[in-house]
DNA sequence: GTCAGTGCAAACTTTTTGCAACTAC
DNA sequence: GTAGTTGCAAAAAGTTTGCACTGAC
C-alpha cells in the first residue's frame, strides 16, 4: 500500500525534474521518501533529525527549504504554519485539510469530513480553477473546557470571600 | 455603523480588562481604534506605520505582538499566515473567513459563503466547541492560467524547432 | 566538462524576552 | 505605592541568500 503511493509521488517527481531539466539528487528523493514514511504532521526540524539518524542521509537546512518548498509547489507536501510553529505533512492522493484547532493550548486535531470536501467542492468560485483546501476550525477542546469552568468556580468563590 | 461595532468591541476589551485587573491603557485602546478603522487584510508593519501616521500614535514592535496576541485570543482580530507574510484582520461579528490563495502568484481573496458557514456549522467534531474557521481554498487564478497556457505553447514551439 | 544543486555561513525577517522606566489603578 | 505595561534593545526562531564546491547529466 505504502510502497505504491511512494512510487506514485516518486514518479510525479521523476517526470517533473526530467521535463524541468532539474537534477535527480539523491537528496530530494531520500528526503521524498522520509516525508512518505512519516505519519501526520513534522517540522521541518524533525524532518532533519529523522534523515540524519533513522535514515543516516544529514542534509543542510537550506536543503530541506529548497526541497520542501519544491514539493510544496508539485503539491506533494502541504504546508501548515499553526501558532508558533510551521508543519508540514504528505498530501499526495489527499489535498484536503480539515483540522479542530484549541485556542486555549494549541492542540491540533486533524478530522476527515467529507460533507466539508463537498462543500467546498461546490462552492462556486469565480475565474478560479480550485486545486485543495485547508480548513481550520477554532474553538476549544474538551480538556480545556472543564479546566476552564473549574477556573471560573474558583474565581467566584475567591470573589465571595473577598467581599465576606 | 462602524461606530456601534467599535463601541462592542471597547465594550469587550473594557470587560475582559476590568475581569482580569489589566490596565486600560491609551495604546490598547488606539490600536484597537485603528484595526477596527482599517478594511481587509494589514500587516503588523502597516498597522505600526498607520498609528504613527494617521493616529499619530507611535508605539513600539513589542507592544504591537503583545496587544495583537491579547486581541487575538479575545477573538477580534484573526490572524493568517500567508506564504512569506503574516495578515491580521478584524473579524469581531465574523469569526469565518474563506479565503482563495492563488499558489502561482499568492494572490489571495476574500470570499463569502454561507454554504461553506452552513457545512462547518453542521460539521460534528466530539467534544469539541467551535468558535469560527478559516477556509484556505487553493488553486489558480484565471490570470496564472492564462498565462501558464502561453508559456506552455511557447515551449512545445521551442521543444518543435529543436528536434527539426 | 558543464551547470544545477548542495553545504555552509552569513544575512535577513519575524517574533519573543529581559529590564528599566512609566503610569493606571 | 504597586503591579501591570510600555519601550528599547538584545536574543531567539525561522527562512533566505551568496558563494565555493560537488556531482548528475
Amino acid at each position: 500500500m505504502k510502497d505504491k503511493k511512494l512510487v506514485a509521488v516518486e514518479r510525479i517527481l521523476d517526470n517533473y525534474l526530467e521535463m524541468n531539466n532539474h537534477r535527480k539528487t539523491p537528496e530530494r528523493y531520500t528526503i521524498l521518501k522520509a516525508i512518505y514514511s512519516t505519519n501526520g504532521h513534522f517540522t521541518l526540524e524533525e524532518l532533519n533529525e529523522k534523515l540524519s539518524t533513522d535514515w543516516n542521509f544529514p542534509v543542510s537546512r537550506a536543503t530541506l527549504y529548497n526541497t520542501l518548498n519544491l514539493f510544496l509547489s508539485l503539491r506533494l507536501v502541504a504546508r501548515h504554519r499553526f501558532q508558533g510553529s510551521t508543519k508540514y505533512e504528505a498530501c499526495y492522493d489527499n489535498n484536503n485539510h480539515c483540522h479542530q484547532i484549541c485556542t486555549m493550548c494549541g492542540k491540533v486535531v486533524e478530522v476527515k469530513s467529507p460533507e466539508i470536501d463537498m462543500a467546498v467542492e461546490n462552492m462556486h468560485l469565480r475565474r478560479f480553477r480550485k486545486d485543495g483546501f485547508t480548513l481550520y476550525v477554532y474553538g476549544v477542546c474538551s480538556a480545556c473546557q472543564t479546566l476552564m469552568t473549574k477556573r471560573k468556580k474558583k474565581e467566584s468563590e475567591k470573589k465571595k470571600s473577598n467581599t465576606e
